[in-house]
DNA sequence: CTTTCCAGTTCACTGGTTACA
DNA sequence: TTGTAACCAGTGAACTGGAAA
């Protein structure tokens, strides 16, 4: 059913040259003459010739390709990041290799550097949070790899480089702004305690509020997964156990779209009775009932500019810095109905 | 910096055996003398050895490669027929090399196409949307690209191979749902009359109408162009227009989310005064206020499904039918209060 | 008369696998 | 059971013969 590829070697035979005359037509060298140049070009274009990428990388030893590692693509955050990146990365002649990872615990990375490597990848984004020991490996482990892998959203580490959005700042705007809307005693819905991300919005949340010499009760923090559903039932249970809450801080909208639906259950009205801030600023919730407050984070950024930090690596234009390379994307409040 | 990759040869040499006798080992061949066998696979081991695909593929002349063109990865759909698409893909043993398009016209398939032939992908899933004219290439001219492409979301063609949902059915049952709820005068909020879908979905509103003999008024149809804040705007404009809309069959859960927002501000309790009904079933639907009544599309379905259809082809399994092959996935009604 | 340039060729090599010995 | 040689589709380096500087 299908032909063979054109090769060059049929090129150079049709056009009555050598295969070297033909691969410097396609090269653009310019020691061909004109004429031969025009000529091979013709046939280039009437035979559908296209080199192959293959013999060109195995000779080249590189291959402009970028391997990928994602989790969670039905989240919004990991397949807005994951579009981010595929979109940069062709922008600047990549080819991506997108793997999909079916559980965060990474028991070995070997095996996906393993086929990486063997696909000859130039490069890896490692877009799998830091969930738990799951980047555990990545301590002292990288080096042997003898291959630049950039992470997205992994705490610093010595050495690695890192492409994450400041979800502390995040989370200390958040809060920042329910204080500033009045509100004293401000609960906190998280995503699963086990993300860093999550730690880190904790965190932002626990600065603010010391920030503001307002206690602290870890009582105030419940756990989610991230899902509406989960969101629901965090606020049922943080009102029922703490009904003069009048503010929380939620780890992302999805969420927050549950845990809004739960206050309305409970007779809440929002923003009056209780504040609502969420994390993310998916399109969705500036349409939200009401419409939702929250920290925008640019996933789009994220993921373009680990592909920039591994292309700057790839081309040799920056030392690694001993300490770790750290990229940090700047959060942002939208403020709108729900606080 | 970088060390040169490991090679059979270096194996070969390190064991004291040819080349021949380690592919023999890494490929599983029998004959091998078990002793030799386990020193080499030691020596593999200690060495972190991985074979190139690259030399591999060239040899064999397929790569276990597909490649995928996208577009539109910032909507829920087309990031959820992806992610389908990379998981399905790695499970069944393939790499996938994504390709985004950034605009829905492809002016020269030939050079996407041509990439992919450089790449020596095996086949090529075409996970653009059909709108306007932007498939009309593929009427004639896909048996000179001389590789496998399935095509999601497209309309029949003759001689090619297309998956997608039953967009007409799932558009009848929205309605449908509606009549049964006794409602008489039923609008449509559309996504861009451009897309297939969208066009799919309409013809569903208008079978059902004429199936419960109700009056077709094209009137009623307003179009969205997806977003939230497009049916924000439609929906307003369709009550302004007619007041006594009683139901709304809207093209997605964005759109609907934005139309249930104008309809409360405008003054009409949901779903006693106008019942609503979306496209979907995004996860959030289930938490919208009020929760969002929609049709489930199973995109992860359509996205391995795809892969699988490819799989077939590539292994010769199916004779390829001259009318076109084509897979239907069925919508799901998921009831909910807004309606 | 030597040197450089030009247009193009030949050869070896990339990392494996298949056929045959 | 193992080795040898040819091959996949290209490219870098060295080289050729003649013209121009």
């Amino acid at each position: 059913m299908r032909n063979r590829r054109v090769t060059i070697v049929e090129i150079a035979r049709e056009a009555g040259v050598s295969a070297q005359t033909v691969s410097r037509v396609v090269n653009g060298n310019v020691n061909v003459a004109e004429e031969t140049r025009l000529r091979i070009q013709e046939i280039i274009d009437r035979r559908g010739y296209h080199p192959s990428r293959l013999a060109r990388s195995l000779l080249r030893g590189s291959s402009n390709t970028i391997g990928v590692v994602s989790f969670g693509l039905g989240l919004y955050g990991p397949s807005q990041t994951l579009a981010g990146i595929v979109h940069e990365a062709n922008h600047q002649g990549y080819t991506v290799l997108p793997q999909m990872l079916t559980e965060a615990e990474t028991r070995n990375p070997q095996r996906i550097v393993g086929q990486f490597i063997e696909s000859h990848v130039d490069g890896i984004i490692w877009a799998v949070p830091e969930i738990g020991g799951n980047l555990d490996w990545a301590e002292d482990g990288v080096s042997e790899f003898d291959i630049p892998i950039v992470f997205i959203t992994m705490r610093r580490r010595p050495g690695l480089t890192g492409v994450h959005v400041d979800n502390c700042r995040g989370g200390r705007m958040a809060v920042d702004h329910l204080v500033a809307r009045g509100r004293r005693k401000i609960g906190l819905i998280n995503g699963s305690h086990d993300w860093w991300e999550a730690k880190e919005r904790a965190q932002g949340w626990r600065e603010s509020l010391t920030n503001h010499a307002l206690p602290i009760d870890d009582n105030l923090i419940v756990e989610g997964d991230w899902s509406a559903a989960s969101g629901e039932a965090a606020m049922t249970a943080l009102l029922t156990r703490h009904p003069d809450v009048d503010g929380v801080f939620v780890g992302n909208d999805s969420m927050a779209l549950g845990a809004i639906k739960a206050a309305r259950a409970l007779g809440r009205r929002i923003p009056n009775d209780v504040a609502v801030v969420g994390f993310d600023n998916m399109p969705e919730s500036a349409f939200f009932h009401p419409t939702l407050t929250t920290i925008h984070q640019d996933l789009d950024r994220v993921g373009s500019q680990a592909v920039g930090a591994l292309h700057a690596i790839l081309n040799g234009a920056v030392e690694p810095n001993p300490d770790g390379d750290e990229i940090v994307i700047g959060p942002r409040l939208v403020v709108r109905e729900s606080s």
